[in-house]
DNA sequence: TTTAGCAATCGAACATAAAGAGTGCTAAAT
DNA sequence: ATTTAGCACTCTTTATGTTCGATTGCTAAA
């Protein structure tokens, strides 16, 4: 579709703009290796380019600047691999290498080395815990009115909430509640409890235990309670120069501020891949001006969340994909 | 100190600068009930607070602006007491009234509650969990290699954390932690666990039990862990006036992202009181164009945490300070 | 002690000009 | 057929000047 020159030019405009964020002029160009031609064949191939879309003019006698449809076919073709240098491999090594007991931890040091490393913002969303199995259910007496009910799911995620009670519960409910739901529920999907739950009570039991109904509720609760969303690095952004816009930066901090519009994206996405939305792709209005790279974090390929950047649309796809594909890889295999 | 004239005009330059964000001129104020006197008047006045350093002048023909030690003297000297008004006393009332379970979410509903009311961002620490007695220890086996610990303090704060072996662990071991701790440590300060239990493992188990070390490593560092942070209306600032100035609006980010400053200044303060930082009172060069107002979250006269207000040094510390003292008193007497 | 009056000061808004960067096009060169 | 030198044209940026209005400080009268 694009010949050799075109690529090697488009590619040299969109790696010039994404380090300087100015528009790229054809008398810059030139200086670069690898373009035997003059400033003015670079013009003629500048308007073809821009022709078929891949390059935008801010005004009549300035330099280009690179699409949404130019960065796309920067990303899906152009794309140089493996941009990532042996300190930073190193760096990330040492970081990932901490000793970590629980999921969330690790998830939270990968998204701050991820925001490091980059040097953009990094959000990270906790796996939803409604998709997983249950393992293991323990409750715990913590004084006399108050349980702590931890579920294990299969994936090794640990969820815990806290059920008050109006009256004292006593050791022999507790142990009555730990036998119903490890002999009742294991293996079961989570959000499916109520049911086999409710069989189980009715069948057996006859509603005899009444510390039954908070119990139920309160688990409910924890279990379709919103993922836990982590934020590395928002103050990283301000250095940017498209921050000098008030409006570029107000944009960005009603982003991350309701996080809404960034986790639905993050939400989407496929599995085993890493994906990028950018500026203005999306049909979003607040995001127009910021590019999103997310992949699913899977340790031994089973899914434990999201981690994303969002970045400026001239943001460093090569590093921020290879910096990702590296760590997505290092997690899953940990 | 100041005449009564003098403090009627200050007190109307300041609550005028605080609604507009522009400066005050000897004008603007004749058109104020209660100051029946020219603007010649006015001036004369206002060269005299000026002198004493209550106010200042932006360029030498603009109107008048408060200083840090103006607004000090506001603060402490001519502020409205309870500006509040009724609805937002439902407000908050409606908000505080959901029966949550643990003090985090509490914290979480007061910070927000406190955000939403005054248009400011808020911020929330919770407690140093160093600084609680042990109310009881409990550990649950979750699968065959991985053990949670749950701390529950004096003061009803819940702090859990997990501990992974590299071989299985015995429920009968479990029921040894358990005793171990429960009967050991009792009311014991948190960030004193360790001498007491040495002692008692040397001198009645001899060593025996082998998972206490990695037990001891993690409940150490689970007990001297940063305390959580919580941010609520960070966007609302880039609402106002002031961050039209990228100066500001970076110093606000950096001042959000990276927590410390602001941290450390809630760990100052008084136990029983409001307290009032205003811009550069504090000599750090971060806060000089903004204010900080903390207080310290109690539940039955046990401090729970610091909530505080983040905003302009042009805050309405009227109403921040009332709803402050509204909530503080809410939250204490549930 | 207060106030009217007024010159002086400064910022904001606007207009204008000059400089510089970069383009697109044309016509010549390869 | 492609490439390129040359040049007019366009647009931004920066500097400079001008006007306008707001507000002050001061002086002298009330």
């Amino acid at each position: 579709m694009l010949d050799e020159r075109k690529k090697k030019i488009l590619q040299a405009i969109i790696d010039e703009y994404i380090s300087t964020a100015e528009p790229v002029s054809s008398g810059m160009l030139t200086q670069k290796d690898g373009l035997n031609c003059s400033s003015a064949t670079i013009r003629n191939e500048m308007v073809e380019l821009e022709k078929i879309g891949y390059l935008d003019k801010p005004h009549t006698s300035s330099g280009r600047v690179p699409s949404a449809k130019g960065y796309r076919f920067y990303v899906d073709e152009l794309l140089k691999d493996d941009d990532i240098s042996l300190e930073e491999i190193r760096y990330i090594q040492s970081k990932l290498e901490t000793r970590v007991n629980a999921i969330e931890e690790l998830t939270k040091i990968a998204t701050n080395t991820l925001s490091e490393i980059t040097h953009y913002t990094s959000v990270a969303i906790g796996p939803k815990t409604t998709m997983q199995n249950i393992e293991e259910v323990k409750f715990v007496l913590l004084g006399s009115r108050m349980l702590m009910a931890v579920i294990l799911t299969d994936s090794g995620i640990i969820k815990e909430t806290i059920i008050k009670f109006d009256e004292d519960i006593t050791e022999e409910q507790v142990s009555t509640l730990n036998f119903i739901f490890n002999n009742k529920l294991k293996g079961k999907p989570i959000d499916e409890i109520d049911k086999p739950l409710e069989e189980y009570i009715f069948s057996e039991m006859n509603y005899s235990l009444g510390v039954i109904k908070p119990v139920m509720e309160q688990l409910n609760k924890a279990i379709n309670e919103e993922a836990k969303v982590y934020l590395e690095g928002a103050n990283k952004a301000f250095e940017l120069p498209e921050f000098k816009s008030l409006e570029v930066a107000k944009n960005f901090i009603n982003l991350i501020d309701t996080k809404e519009v960034v986790l639905d994206l993050m939400n989407t996405g496929f599995a085993n891949d890493i994906n990028v939305y950018i500026g203005e792709e999306t049909d979003n209005e607040a995001l127009k001006d910021f590019s999103i790279v997310t992949f699913k974090h899977r340790y031994q390929d089973k899914e434990l969340g999201t981690i994303g950047i969002i970045g400026p649309k001239r943001m460093d796809y090569s590093k921020v994909i290879s910096v990702m594909k590296y760590i997505s890889k290092k997690l899953n295999g940990k």
